[in-house]
DNA sequence: TTGTTTTATTTCGGCGTCCAAAAAAATGTT
DNA sequence: AACATTTTTTTGGACGCCGAAATAAAACAA
């Protein structure tokens, strides 16, 4: 409750509400949508009549009629989707080992990709902004799309991000500290641009692919060559205070416990990822800084490989893992009882070595009362998660902050006034 | 986004914002109401005299003028201020060693108090309920209010409660578990009841208090008999997805650790609660089941001199709880970051004995990056903070919940129409 | 073919709440 | 007493919602 209430959040609200119902549920008739907000057809003929004079929604062709279902009587529906061409958005996604971009329009298609195999780790902070500046103009050129129409740019890093600042503040693929990526795109190429952490944007994917199940209260984990979390706190994803995303990954487990890539002793992260994994398994002392280099995916095969043949240096590394996270997701629990946790990225593939560690863990770690209530669950892959998320959260904020806004021509006919 | 915008809608935000300006300011003139909601003059004469019509709000009476300040030319002021008589509510504290009760009237000032000292450990859980509604009872016969005048009970409890459904799902001060309390105080006396945990109940007095300094994501930590946590979100109390609260004193510290009244081992409580402090000292069992009667307060004074004098087994067990509570913080911030902690209750009084272990832990247990932006407060004592957050929260859910809704007269017009 | 039934969408008139501007109220100042 | 200043109320217009009636576009039936 902090804004007033006067026929303008009206306009907002109900233009979004449509917009969402769309989202959600895609391309549907103007009857659903009356069923999905809850206003009247005369509402839902002048708000989506509104809107597709805004260029931001679209009657679809009759060509390719629904046809779905038994052909029922009365006036036929006319299916209403969002413009493709209403707005554009890019992703990028920034790892150890690269950049991968995409360009989707306004329904979220995914127009074109692009790859780049930079490592990252040793980049000048700062130049890094105009590279990914750089790789963007790149994309659009292929995709042959202006950067005027693109209303919005996300970044998908590891660590923790400053969206305010528009900083990386600290990555794991970075040596830097304090990188700035919004500003060199913003002055370059003047579109919009936020940062977020990698595992928040596959939360906003998994609320995007299924609201009911991941719309209340829920952690996503992220396992593989680092260990993130993304929260959803009443079906929104949480952002801390300064846009910071939530660190499990750099939760203490143990005090003086094996040394993590932050510089700390003991997080979770230094007993679950790759690397500590890898480090456990081949003897190295706990003590070992931990390589920066992107780890070989085969690498982690062979380990998975020789736990599953008993060797006994390798079945003790996961299961240090799974007590670890197990512990860890117990006093997850413990603050927050979220009513679901999601294990996700290629860590899970060793899920059956590391979850009886987990259960045992977490039977010790927290009372039966707040456990009891937690759904635990485990999808293996997420990779283009990070993608979908990304884009869906962009489009979503283009929705509130652009389109939900009003009339075009309403806002033209005020800057007339003006000259 | 989840509620279509209607002039209903518009209706019940703004007069709940201006109700809101109202509470947290307390009385002031239209001009000043305009200030704070953003809507015109107009709109708040218009507002203003519904909520008066509707017996919600008052004009003070002429009589004691402002005076204050140079008596300024133009017409006065007329102060507004909510109607005592709009509704009363009653508060309930309950804990180890009983009950404290608490009437208040429409602006939160307390009418009447009634303490009794019950031991409710080992009390009938099917009697509780009724033992809670006779107390109510007594209190408004006490202050001669009708039960018809009250228009919510809160319930403040120690452990988890589930509001939901009205019971105490697990709490130190009872031996049973899953008691009834909301259904007895709903059916005896037809007033809507709500439990909830202490420590949120400080939070939300807190909040009360000074919404600029508590009203981000903050954390409050209460230590005494036991340790309890109400977490601040965005503003708002963060009740789980059952209305359970955050257990930050069931959080495990250390596996196989001492063991705690809930029956897990190596909980932040089992380190840090009263209970937890006078075992380690008197050089108990770590594994000696925690007595389940209220300590006496001068247990804890004389633990503390005698820390204070230096005797070592005293000094360690504050240098364990310290350590604990340390790296229990630690783990918070790398899950949720919030801007500000505050330890309250009166296990801070020991704050010196404690704090070096508490720093030395945090500094081990996260990354500076995340540390540097909580302010971590110490507030001593805390006790009638929970009695004026319950308050609080009652009379808020009264203002959202029933003053918001609207003109009586049309309500009243409704229903005629039905018979 | 033509009328009937059914369902989807649009049009029309009324309602509630907001706002800006003008008017009224209440006091100080000259 | 006339003017200045500030607060509050009144008045008339705008906007967006809704219910009811009208219109549109099909399938079905004779």
């Amino acid at each position: 409750m902090r804004e007033k209430a006067d026929s303008d959040l009206v306009r907002r609200q109900n233009r979004l509400l449509l917009m969402e119902a769309l989202r959600q549920h895609g391309a549907m008739a103007r009857v659903d949508m009356g069923r999905h907000t809850g206003l009247s057809p005369a509402s839902i003929t002048t708000i989506s009549s509104q809107l597709i004079t805004d260029g931001i929604l679209e009657e679809a062709s009759a060509t390719h009629a629904p046809a779905e279902g038994p052909q029922r009587r009365g006036r036929p529906t006319t299916q209403i989707d969002f413009n493709p061409k209403s707005a554009n958005v890019v992703a990028v996604k920034v790892s150890i080992d690269g950049l991968e971009l995409a360009l989707a329009d306004g329904r979220g298609a995914i127009l074109a990709r692009r790859t780049s195999r930079t490592t990252t780790y040793d980049a000048d902070p700062a130049v890094f902004g105009k590279l990914v500046a750089d790789e963007i103009t790149a994309l659009l050129a292929k995709a042959r799309v202006p950067s005027s129409r693109v209303a919005r740019v996300g970044i998908a890093v590891q660590g923790v991000a400053d969206s305010q600042a528009g900083t990386l503040v600290w990555s794991p693929a970075f040596r830097g500290r304090n990188i700035s990526v919004s500003a060199a795109i913003e002055d370059r190429l003047g579109i919009p641009c936020r940062v977020a952490n990698d595992a928040n944007m596959i939360a906003e994917g998994l609320i995007g692919s299924d609201r009911e199940r991941y719309g209340g209260t829920a952690a996503v984990i992220f396992m593989g060559y680092g260990v993130g979390m993304g929260l959803i706190i009443n079906g929104r994803v949480y952002h801390g205070p300064t846009g910071a995303a939530a660190e499990f990954g750099h939760m203490n487990h143990l005090p003086d416990g094996p040394l993590c890539r932050c510089g700390r002793r003991g997080c979770v992260e230094a007993y679950v990822a790759d690397y500590s994994l890898l480090r456990w398994a081949s003897g190295q002392a706990m003590t070992q800084a931990p390589s920066s280099n992107a780890i070989p995916h085969e690498d982690m095969l062979a380990l998975e490989a020789a736990a599953h043949r008993g060797e006994e240096a390798a079945v003790s590394a996961y299961a240090k893992a799974g007590e670890a996270l197990g512990f860890g997701l117990a006093r997850l629990i413990a603050i927050l009882t979220p009513s679901r946790i999601v294990l996700a990225g290629p860590g899970t593939r060793a899920m059956a070595l590391i979850r009886p560690h987990l259960d045992r863990a977490l039977e010790a770690g927290v009372v039966d009362e707040l456990r009891r209530n937690v759904e635990i669950e485990v999808v293996p892959i997420a990779t283009d998660m990070i993608i979908k998320g990304t884009i869906d959260r962009a489009l979503r904020h283009v929705d509130r902050e652009i389109f939900a806004l009003g009339p075009l021509a309403k806002r033209v006919r005020e800057l007339e006034d003006i000259s």
